[in-house]
DNA sequence: ATAGATGCAAAGGGTTTGCACTTGA
DNA sequence: TCAAGTGCAAACCCTTTGCATCTAT
């Protein structure tokens, strides 16, 4: 990520106004609105840079591709919707969960995935 | 899965004697202990077939191929090592998740993934 | 000018499918 | 017997990589 070009201001911009964690597939169609002829490895690798320089964090959902979204924004969930397999974050989620290992297991994090209506295909 | 044969009989006896998630290629190795020459699409055919007749449940972890398991345990969460990336089952899990979802949305089920460190890579 | 970035196409991994051969009932 | 099941190889999907071209500095 050395140099400005219209590619990577445009894969930014993108994530900065979804808003929501997004896939390869969709930067690709929403970043070809501002820059044409754009391509899938430009996004791979633009994404991959952005992830290493912190811009950007993967969200890994079970079973799906993974989806990025800006980074810094603190300890949130997320949420998928099964109509429109959107993937919101959930802020403000609060509440704890007993861990009961089997003996000589360490756990050291977990993660958690919501899954649900999202309000917009609840309507 | 209308008859028996050697590679169906040695899939099932591979998740019996695994107890826990496996994937397609562990399936795969420990299968061909007991029938020499499996494939890789019998395993993936027989997996299919095992999980449509509910005798197998799918175990989806973020970033990950899918593993499998032996259905009708009851609620219970996954735990995965990060040294050697093996899965378990963590039964007598017990917690509360608060949650505080955006307005119109809706959530109807949770995932929980734990990780860290199992007995054997603990020592 | 020139090294970094891009786009295309080919290559990779995991999974699925087509097809001729094998085998259970 | 003969349709279901198997193994191989090719096809697929998503992601990464090689390479000639383009471009920001």
């Amino acid at each position: 990520m050395e140099r400005r070009t219209r590619q990577r201001d445009a894969i930014r911009r993108v994530f900065e106004e979804a808003g929501r964690p997004l896939g390869p597939t969709e930067v690709l169609d929403a970043g070809r609105a501002h820059v044409r002829g754009l391509g899938i490895a430009t996004v791979y690798r633009t994404i991959a840079s952005l992830v290493e320089a912190e811009w950007l964090t993967p969200v890994e959902l079970p079973g799906e591709p993974a989806r990025y979204e800006v980074a810094g924004q603190g300890h949130h969930h997320h949420f998928r919707c099964r109509t429109c397999a959107r993937v919101f974050e959930i802020h403000g989620c609060t509440g704890t969960i007993d861990l009961h290992p089997p003996a000589g297991f360490t756990i050291e994090r977990h993660e958690v995935v919501l899954y649900g209506l999202c309000d917009t295909c609840a309507a």
